[in-house]
RNA sequence: GGGCGUGUAGCUCAGCUGGUUAGAGCGCGUCCCUGAUAAGGACGAGGUCACUGGUUCGACUCCAGUCACGCCCA
């Protein structure tokens, strides 16, 4: 024997299969080959978000990772080039966190005091630390991704681009500076974003306090009005009523105070504590004036601006007094309808959230830390009613933990709101993947969409490219480098904040020299640059990004729809008005198995690595695929799960593959250079014609599940194809790799399995790439790429496909099962050989298709005949129900009655109008019903006494009536059993011959003489005969209750 | 509080444009098989399809509301 195939063992560890691969894969430069060889081809073009590398990857990494593995790869096979770089997230606070924390500072005085360049260096030095383990977790994965040419985004070319999308959207009158109230953490001196804001929140006390307000009009009268942040009460500028609240006046001692009516019970225990109730509505007391609680912002008192009564649609009347204390400078609602009223918006705080000289009692305080001193001011002046405590959701600094505030800053936005139409029709022509995310969750965002606080106070991040007069009135955006260089005339060679605050542009208008503003971007802003910025665009690469802008294909999680896909959205429409991806695949939250976040601290979910190494980045892979998590749901992820996969595809896939390899290797058979591997060659045997047009059937689901984005659904197909060729054509087929004669059949058998496995591994290449990739390189002959990876992907061949017989050997699977029912009912072991079985349908078209297969059937079963009938009265009883799809629109109203009267029905009539006469039927009110065969759907009950089954149209019988031939060839077969049996506890290889002998009684001896050849054919043995003593090591058996001792020897 | 999604057997999930006995796999029980063995087969138990109401001859499916969970937003 020559080549053979490498041997494969049944019990092989998959990890290890694919560590081999991997190294391969490296030897042979295998990715790099996948790309050159499309390098001509139509691109395929995909964008990779970037993830922060401050962590090592975890399964929801894997999932997305895994996602944008398979569709590239298809993609590939599929006859397209296309190009994979992996990017990185660099810039931002957590990488300023983790700093900070390392050097043992805090906040902006520490790190501007040791100088922002020596704190940004820093974050440069940190940010790629982990990238080693992400490369070596994600290729461990199977996920091909150019690593070497990676994108940064700190890179010099990266922020760049980034800039020059800036002064793009800046041209287009895109960006303005304006106030927004915005979270906003003291300790980091920095506004946060809403979605930092919202990993924050914690159940914590604050005071609530009610406090009064002096009417001007009206002696000893006051208004109540209640807050959890006394420190607000400085900058209070109106108070806010409901239109239409009822509110009362009453009167308290010498006090008359006013509040909302539903409050009033909350306030006063008791009616009898208070006097003269009034009522009235809301907007009688709007315009009302009062009394400043501080002397602080005594100007807009004079001037009328401010202190008085106001309506306001967000007022409730569930907490409080039914009024609320405005301080436009600190609350969203209160700044909104501020700008309505034209109130005034003060807001006496510095960066770190302490108070200005505009609050001198409190000056350099912070405003926490004031609350205290202001309640007992406010209770010494007799201005505080009534104070309590409230716990409550209250949101923190997500990094530092510190409680944050809600203040107006100083911000830059793009104007997002404007676009809002634009990114509806862009949004429209995108392919989402769980579909309802594009007017639902996606695109309900976009309709409500708000401008975008793009600045961040902070240091380590790419700057806003403006520069500006000291008064302010001369401002000038930078687009590029050279713009910078030309304009500063200094060299340079890095954007970051320390290389580019010390430049100064000379002013255009006299106006000495313009200073760059300090804010840096939001990062979103830079992921969302990503599609021009990795490329460098517009300063390289132009004609190729211009002609191959948007990406075909992203993926990411479901918490990306604020996030990147949103950024990318709002960047591509206000620089091209086009979106920037055309199919997304949108994966949901891997959770723990108990349906928790996965959590490092409980440890509620095995650590990834061991789970690659347990059971293989293969089986991983179609675990996480092949579940809803693909479509935006949540996955419980379970190791008993990934088992279960196992189970389903990888072992009985890989057992097929081994069985192959085993007798190949044992036949010496080998893949003829023509044909094979091909399906050129036709065979003639049913179930070789039967595999192979399933296995059409299959490429034909997977591409037109992968074609549109549903990995789960292409995954699906693999379980039942798998089934159908382990369960069913290897084990019927097995036979015909064993036996002795090397005959066509033989030939036909071999090449069809190797067919089928070379086509099977290269359908499943990118979903498992390291398993099909083994089995691949095994049988591939010479003529073919060295790796299923260089294949393109096969195509169905409709011509092999044969649906007819698809469905033939669905009705003989059926037959079959019934069969062995009545086996398993009676008792009847398959060793055992019966005489007849008997199938009956008055489906003409059901029994021809059995009939083709009908020695398929009775090998399967045992039995020496199959015989066809049509008159399944003979074997049971029928019933009949409506077909209600087809008589329910008939009959309407009636097809109640019509049930009732179809069903009391009997055999005989069901079999006249099964045979194609119609049935009459008389309903009440005079009314007849014609039925005609298609009308009703008919059901079979196997007659009492009988060996008999049935499903749908099929009934099928077993004569169980055994005759002295067949008990001996039972005995036969049986005796066969325990030699094989043995053979294996033996540990005998599977072409080995043996000698047996053995000691039996007359009976079983007589029937072993009889059937000598085919005993000696099945267990491989060179003689077999009976002796009076079988020797030491001979085992005991009881052959069908016949006493027998068994010795084997190899020979 | 708002938006979106999810809720089907003990578990993980299918269920097309509404058609009357709601499926699969795992798990469980009984039995069989043992050259596919980290298997395989037969049979069985197990479901008020989250709940309530509506539309309809007919609702897991459509509509309205409620509840629970998740994500996002306030």
């Amino acid at each position: 024997m020559n080549t053979m195939y490498k041997p494969v063992s049944s019990k092989s560890n998959f990890a290890e299969i694919e560590r081999d691969v991997l190294a391969v894969w490296k030897a042979s430069n295998t990715f790099q080959r996948s790309l050159d060889q499309r390098r001509q081809a139509p691109e395929f073009v995909f964008y990779d978000g970037p993830p922060f590398a401050t962590g090592t990857p975890h399964y929801g990494h894997l999932l997305a990772g895994t996602i944008k593995d398979i569709v590239p790869r298809y993609q590939t096979m599929r006859g397209h080039f296309v190009d994979r770089r992996f990017g990185w997230d660099c810039h931002g606070l957590p990488v300023e966190y983790e700093v900070e924390q390392d050097l043992g500072i805090s906040g902006k005085t520490d790190i501007e005091t040791m100088g922002v360049g020596v704190f940004n260096e820093r974050c440069r030095s940190i940010v790629l630390r982990y990238t080693r383990e992400w490369r070596e977790t994600v290729t461990r994965m199977g996920r091909w991704v150019d690593f070497d040419r990676d994108y940064k985004t700190m890179e010099p070319t990266y922020m760049e681009s980034i800039w020059w999308v800036f002064k793009s959207l800046w041209d287009k009158g895109l960006i303005y500076e304006g106030q927004k109230i915005l979270p906003y953490c003291p300790r980091c001196a920095t506004p946060l974003s809403n979605f930092e804001t919202n990993q924050g929140y914690k159940d914590v006390t604050d005071p609530a306090i009610t406090v009064r307000f002096k009417l001007d009009d009206e002696p000893n009268a006051y208004v109540l009005a209640w807050t959890t942040t006394p420190w607000t009460l400085p900058s209070n500028m109106a108070l806010a009523v409901g239109s239409e609240i009822d509110y009362v006046r009453v009167e308290d001692g010498e006090d008359v105070y006013y509040l909302a009516e539903a409050r009033l019970a909350s306030y006063y225990k008791s009616e009898k504590d208070y006097r003269g109730l009034r009522r009235l509505k809301g907007r009688e007391l709007v315009g009302r004036t009062y009394e400043p609680l501080f002397p602080y912002f005594a100007e807009h008192k004079a001037s009328g601006a401010a202190f008085r009564i106001v309506a306001a649609d967000f007022v409730t009347t569930e907490d409080g007094t039914g009024v609320v204390h405005m301080a436009p400078g600190f609350g969203e609602d209160d700044a909104r309808v501020g700008a309505i009223e034209k109130l005034p918006a003060v807001c006496p705080l510095d960066a770190e959230g302490k108070f200005t000289s505009e609050v001198p009692d409190y000056v350099g305080r912070g405003v926490k830390d004031a609350d205290a001193d202001i309640m007992a001011r406010l209770k010494r002046e007799h201005k505080l009613v009534h104070r309590d405590q409230i716990t409550h959701s209250y949101p923190h600094c997500w990094r530092c933990d510190t409680a944050l505030l809600y203040r107006a800053i100083s911000t830059w936005f793009v104007r997002v709101e404007s676009l809002r139409e634009r990114l509806l029709a862009a949004n429209s022509q995108i392919r989402w993947v769980p579909e309802h995310l594009r007017d639902g969750r996606f695109g309900k965002w976009l309709e409500g969409a708000r401008d975008w606080a793009i600045s961040r106070n902070r240091y380590w991040g790419t700057p806003l490219p403006i520069w500006r007069s000291e008064d302010g009135s001369e401002v000038e955006c930078i687009g590029s480098i050279r713009e910078l260089e030309e304009r500063s005339g200094a060299k340079v060679t890095d954007l970051h904040k320390h290389f580019v605050d010390g430049l100064e542009l000379p002013s255009r208008q006299g106006k000495g020299t313009l200073k760059r503003i300090p804010e840096v971007l939001d990062c979103w802003f830079e992921s969302g640059a990503m599609p021009y910025a990795q490329a460098h665009y517009p300063f390289e690469n132009k004609e190729h990004f211009e002609a191959h802008f948007p990406a075909d294909f992203i993926a990411e999680g479901l918490d990306q729809t604020r996030g990147w896909f949103y950024t990318l959205m709002v960047l591509s429409v206000a620089l091209f008005d086009r979106p920037a991806f055309r199919n997304v695949v949108v994966n949901g939250l891997v959770l723990a198995e108990d349906g928790r976040k996965m959590s490092k601290r409980l440890k509620n979910y095995p650590d990834p690595a061991y789970m690659i190494e347990t059971y293989g980045a293969d089986a991983l892979r179609l675990y996480l695929i092949y579940s809803p998590v693909v479509r935006a749901e949540d996955l419980r992820f379970s190791e008993e799960g990934v088992k279960h996969l196992m189970r389903s595809i990888v072992i009985p896939l890989w057992n097929a593959y081994s069985f192959f390899v085993t007798y190949a290797n044992v036949d010496g058979w080998q893949a003829g250079s023509a044909g094979a591997g091909s399906g050129g060659r036709r065979s003639e045997h049913v179930l070789d014609r039967w595999i192979i047009s399933s296995l059409e059937t299959l490429l034909d689901r997977v591409v037109s599940a992968l074609d549109a984005y549903d990995l789960q659904r292409a995954v699906r197909p693999f379980v039942q194809f798998v089934e159908d060729l382990t369960n069913w054509y290897i084990r019927r087929s097995r036979r015909r790799f064993w036996k002795s004669q090397d005959d066509a059949d033989k030939q036909q058998a071999y090449e069809t399995l190797n067919y089928v496995l070379l086509q099977l591994s290269k359908v499943a290449a990118p979903f498992m790439p390291f398993l099909s990739d083994s089995i691949y390189m095994n049988l591939r002959t010479p003529d073919m790429p060295e790796s299923v990876h260089l294949c393109d992907f096969p195509k169905a061949n409709q011509a092999q496909r044969d649906p007819e017989l698809e469905a033939e050997m669905a009705d003989v699977m059926t037959a079959v099962q019934l069969g062995r029912t009545l086996r398993a009912a009676h008792d009847l072991k398959v060793r055992q050989p019966l005489a007849t079985m008997h199938v009956v349908s008055r489906n003409a078209k059901t029994r021809e298709r059995i009939l083709v297969l009908r020695d398929l059937v009775a090998d399967e079963l045992n039995v020496k005949a199959v015989t066809f009938g049509e008159h399944e009265t003979d074997l049971a009883t029928l019933k009949a129900k409506p077909d209600f799809k087809v008589l329910g629109p008939r009959l309407g109203p009636k097809v109640k009655e019509a049930a009732k009267a179809i069903a009391a029905l009997d055999s005989a009539t069901l079999e006249r109008l099964a045979s194609g006469q119609p049935v009459d039927v008389a309903l009440s009110g005079g009314v007849t019903v014609t039925l005609v065969a298609g009308d009703v759907v008919i059901e079979r009950t196997p007659l009492p006494g009988m060996v008999v089954a049935a499903e749908g149209d099929l009934v099928v019988a077993l004569e169980t009536k055994l005759d002295d031939a067949l008990i001996r060839e039972g005995l036969v077969r049986e005796f066969v059993n325990k030699v094989q049996n043995m053979r294996k506890t033996t540990g005998l290889d599977v072409a080995d011959r043996i000698r047996v002998s053995y000691a039996a009684g007359e009976a079983l001896r007589a029937a072993l003489e009889e059937h000598v050849d085919y005993v000696n054919a099945e267990i491989l043995s060179l003689g077999t005969a009976a002796c009076a003593d079988a020797g030491a090591g001979a085992e005991a058996w009881d052959i069908n209750g016949h006493p027998c001792r068994i010795q084997i020897v190899k020979a």
